[in-house]
DNA sequence: ACCTGAACACCGTTCAAGT
DNA sequence: ACCTGAACACCGTTCAAGT
């Protein structure tokens, strides 16, 4: 009858930003994106939709501060110790398992600018390990940005059939029919990687383009 | 009164997959992915809306279909006599430019798998290419994927501020002001690089990342 | 200052009815 | 077989009204 039932059926249930960002991450957790709407946040609250807009100017306004609060706590300071590619390699590392736990946080984080405390705190820290790399201010930043690029991405593409609503294994398998089953004249190399192509972990899988990346990032630091 | 009007006041509009389609790209084209409603396809074509629902069963299959017929045409036979490198990087930047010309077409192709004729011949002719570089089928999988990942996750940021409704050039002069204006002490390199952070045309941008993948890739290829 | 009631202008989708 | 009329259950958002 306390905190628990609080949420639903609080007596005074007094808004304020940080529960409203709280109870959209838990509807944003349950239903994703497409059912993060004002009127389920509000339900989660026990308030009325309307109230939101005292707090929020409109729904896009409280997505970006949610795409800035998914990446909250994101370690960002590395031990100096570690040499700049350990400390990408696991800071990306860091990125990308968080954009995988929280269903369509890749789908939040992409397709708008994110200008919050978190997102820039994260900048910062990746364009100080590139200058420390040895790179220069151009070639900090736009490595800085393809890596990221390349994280949220890769999310994105990992996670789109479980934001249509399939689960995971079913959408793979369904694709590795697909492939396996296309005219071996036209498509031999989907036909024979039908396997490589939908199977190993994804986490494996985002890891080899990153190596990739960050050798060809370390090569460009040489030359 | 002939064809010019005949898609607005038609006599008899004889809907049809295609037609259905391209009269979607225009509204796409124009109004961008949120502007596409099934309402509004059906307009374009002088037509109520109920009548789409015979030829797509949900708006969702119809943005699939889109998703794959924005690439098509996209060159997929390349000359054998260019080396592996030439070929991707020049692929890879046709798909970059045709995600660039059509208003949110990198979103409409994240987040959804597709598997269209269109997406699956330009699958087939990347692992072709990775698998005559000599990777093996996993690395040619993966590799190829990578590649994928990061030119639509590029063009999905680019577009970032388009598709929210501002103009480029307007939303990268307020991002620069923002970084320039941080404080210097927490933020010291958003400060000092605002310029090649928010500066460079966005496929010089691009092709920095795309080298350095490729770059790595052939690094893996030798080792 | 903060929240509610009630409405507005939209959506995707369905389905009986027309031709 | 193919299209329309009319409705259903939703949206985001606004705003006068309550407290």
């Amino acid at each position: 009858m306390t905190s628990s039932t609080q949420r639903r059926r609080g007596r005074k249930p007094r808004l304020s930003q940080p529960l409203i960002v709280g109870a959209a991450m838990r509807v944003l957790a349950r239903d994703g994106l497409d059912g993060l709407t004002i009127r389920g946040i509000a339900a989660e609250l026990g308030v009325k939709s309307a109230s939101l807009y005292w707090h929020f100017p409109t729904r896009d306004a409280l997505v970006d501060r949610l795409a800035d609060e998914l990446i909250a706590g994101l370690p960002t300071e590395r031990a100096t110790t570690a040499d700049w590619r350990t400390s990408l390699r696991d800071g990306s590392c860091e990125l990308f398992r968080r954009l995988t736990s929280v269903r369509d946080a890749a789908r939040v984080r992409s397709g708008r600018l994110v200008t919050g405390p978190n997102t820039l705190r994260w900048m910062e820290a990746g364009l100080d390990l590139f200058r420390r790399a040895g790179l220069n201010e151009v070639a900090a930043a736009y490595a800085s940005h393809a890596v990221h690029v390349y994280t949220v991405g890769f999310v994105l593409f990992t996670a789109a059939p479980l934001s249509a609503g399939a689960s995971r294994e079913a959408a793979l398998s369904a694709a590795r029919g697909a492939f396996a089953g296309l005219e071996r004249a036209t498509y031999p190399n989907l036909v024979a990687m039908a396997g490589p192509l939908t199977e190993g972990a994804p986490e494996t899988r985002f890891l080899y383009g990153l190596d990739r990346l960050i050798d060809g990032i370390a090569l460009d630091r040489t030359t």
